[in-house]
DNA sequence: TAGATTGTTAATCGATTAACAATC
DNA sequence: TAGATTGTTAATCGATTAACAATC
């Protein structure tokens, strides 16, 4: 019945389906029962077929003039996703943005559990941030490997980054969500997920300056 | 001799030049001159074609068997992603995130200045976060117009968040970059950024989960 | 019934990868 | 000179978009 997670999944899908799911979470709050693909993508500004195709990979079957039914879909975007079993992971370098990161709410929303934080500066050491427990960087390969961690997200500085990234493979974490700029070096079997600021702010600023120069060509 | 700018660039080059640049640049201090595409590609595990294209981009002419001079390529590349003009923007929602962005470091080294911060709460009203002075949301008009500022980053609660926008297109914004899960809907002439957390999480754990599945078919 | 919406097969578009001659 | 690396044209791959019959 779950046979599509042994079929190749396409990223833009993957990026688009958790988006979705907000929209339809919030529909459902307030008491919608079905929604159409053409009403999904008109929100988000997406092609219809864009979105037909999106939601036909979770199995859910719409009908005809009516739609989807949002309960169901919800939950097998949830199951396609992977959000069923809750998704612990650390998080290590409590600066700013991995403080930031341990109150954002969105992510118990979307399956994901940040169960211990790692920290090399004593003063945070044992404290709390947003509830969660911060410990000593040493102690990130006895803690991984009895909770059998699997993700591990890294908010220490570009300096300390790769020396991090060699504690967390040799604990046996299996993949990294890396904030920092510098480009992790692991063995094959690891996955490195990179979060680029730069490369996002570098998109939006193109996306408006070709806005400016397009403006100036189509003339009416 | 800029001509490239009128073509139409594709995003996955955009994200991958502020990588490049960032490595180039700890080469450049490290004392080294030249640098061939198949060096940059192995420190990335990109492909040495996909490098070589998109340095062939930025117009910087390489030389066999030496590559391409580390100086120049940054300053072309610099020229080609806009991080000449320092981009002046403003950030609206002072919250864990929003204060951790004002404090984020890579910013600057990327060509973004964030000049001002907005927030709601009266207490942040007048204080400064990581020397950055937040004024009331209400100001938001006047100082965008005064200043011509065209992008805003957006870290606002989700509820608050189409609110916000219509304020920031009113005052004359063209490019919103928005951290909310909030789907927003603004005018045609408006591009909108979204940085999905959940989306990038959703790919990481999928490749970590395929990773597993995979190992199982092949045994060796 | 009529018409909107689904599901699916085909066509287009764009990015990545391959191949290879040119060159320092 | 020999060989690594560049620059460029062609082939592959995958995602998006188009077309259309099926259906409630």
């Amino acid at each position: 019945m779950n046979e599509q997670n042994s079929k190749k999944v396409s990223i833009p899908v993957l990026r688009r389906l958790p988006l979705y799911h907000y929209f339809l979470t919030d529909l459902l709050k307030n008491g919608q029962e079905y929604i159409s693909a053409t009403v999904v993508a008109h929100h988000f500004n997406f092609d219809p077929i864009t979105v037909r195709k999106d939601l036909a990979l979770t199995g859910v079957v719409g009908r005809p003039k009516i739609g989807f039914e949002i309960k169901l879909l919800l939950k097998e975007i949830e199951e396609y996703l992977g959000w069923g079993k809750l998704n612990e992971v650390v998080l290590v370098g409590c600066g700013d943005l991995g403080s930031a990161l341990l109150g954002y709410e969105g992510f118990s929303k979307y399956g994901l559990e940040i169960i211990v934080a790692f920290d090399n500066d004593p003063v945070k050491q044992g404290t709390q941030i947003h509830g969660v427990k911060v410990l000593p960087i040493d102690k990130i390969a006895d803690v991984c490997r009895r909770m059998r961690i699997e993700i591990a997200i890294l908010t220490v500085t570009a300096s300390a980054a790769q020396d991090v990234a060699d504690l967390l493979v040799e604990a046996g974490i299996k993949g990294i969500w890396n904030f920092t700029p510098t480009a992790l070096h692991v063995p094959e079997n690891i996955v490195v997920q990179q979060q680029s600021m730069a490369g996002s702010l570098a998109v939006l600023i193109n996306k408006v300056r070709s806005l400016k120069t397009e403006n100036k060509t189509v003339t009416e």
